[in-house]
DNA sequence: CTGATTTATTGATTTTCGTCAATAGTATTT
DNA sequence: AAATACTATTGACGAAAATCAATAAATCAG
């Protein structure tokens, strides 16, 4: 079975032949810098696997961009709230750079889920893990001052710090781009 | 199929034969006001149905209790984190009144999984719905002023209001309970 | 019912961080 | 390489809400 890309580590339960039937649904694609996954309005139709590159989901409030998360290589990532209740995205997801991933539509998923019932699971798990995600993220930004959640960042998460521009981590921050800059000034 | 509860109302596609296998793993359990259902440091083994009453989910920090939701009737709980995590938990689950519910045990849970995979179903959806209510909560939380968090709180869980102290409500809103005081004041 | 303890209100003060504004530095285009 | 347009830094100021502190009201125990 395939072993190159780490996509099944977290799914070991998985049958050879869910593994197959799954793969033989995911589509490889190819970004550009600053290409939209997902956009606002729409609703998500894909789980993208990152194989390489780098990309942030924002959505815009007030005419500005507030990033609510990064994907890196490894990582699965989507508009949920859309993907899950087939509802219009409010989110957009753009590439920081140039990226590889795998993706499976949210209909071939659903066949899935009917012809491998395993695949339901492995889904199940990740939308615990997004959920578990969330959740801290929401804990650690609670009690932290701006300060405290950069150097979080930079502790947790230091490859986002150095492809994300200092706009993109002060909105995921919740902070103003000055503060941030006044923050890094001053490490 | 039972009707008094509306446990499956959100679970149209569960067969009947699911449907009485769930209910038959189901205990019923009935509480005081101010008891504990889960509480922090132990991996959380219940997911709760609430029948009757109403509970707060909280967990303290630097001496504090910060509440992260309520439970209504006709709403599922659990220390989500812990129960998809098994690992302990930081979350208490308390009862804000004399409460009447339903739960499962994580164990039961997964068996059911087994013997009817439909029910893996329905818990996925579930977990959406927790997800898709702490992402908005999230967004929501990000761009209200404390006035508006209120007055939204107002809006859409009035019971709560009803049913929780100041104290609950200014840390689930996240500002102190001074600030909510005054804005309670003149609405 | 009464005293004690917890919970809520109101006022004064402080702090953190946002906004506005000016400047500097980096990229991108031609 | 010069011109233009983003992106980042730094300073001055102000606003929202936290903290500290003192009462007041409500709840609970005996």
């Amino acid at each position: 079975m395939e072993k190159i890309l780490g996509i099944f580590d977290k799914f070991p339960f998985l049958s050879d032949s869910s593994k197959t039937g799954f793969l033989s649904n995911l589509e490889e694609v190819k970004f550009e810098k600053g290409e939209l996954l997902e956009e606002e309005g729409k609703v998500s139709q894909y789980l993208y696997y990152f194989l390489e590159g780098a990309a942030r989901s924002y959505y815009r409030r007030n005419n500005r961009d507030i990033t609510v998360s990064f994907t890196l290589e490894g990582e699965f990532v989507t508009a949920m709230h859309s993907f899950i209740s087939r509802k219009p995205s409010y989110e957009n997801i753009e590439t920081l750079e140039k990226s590889k991933a795998y993706r499976i539509s949210h209909d071939t998923l659903l066949n899935m889920f009917e012809n491998f019932p395993e695949t339901e699971r492995a889904y199940r798990m990740i939308l615990e893990e997004y959920y578990i995600v969330l959740e801290e993220q929401q804990i650690f930004a609670k009690f932290k001052s701006a300060r405290e959640r950069y150097l979080e960042l930079m502790e947790y998460r230091p490859k986002v710090i150095q492809k994300a521009s200092v706009g993109h981590i002060a909105s995921y921050l919740d902070m103003s781009i000055e503060t941030l800059s006044r923050i890094r000034a001053k490490i």
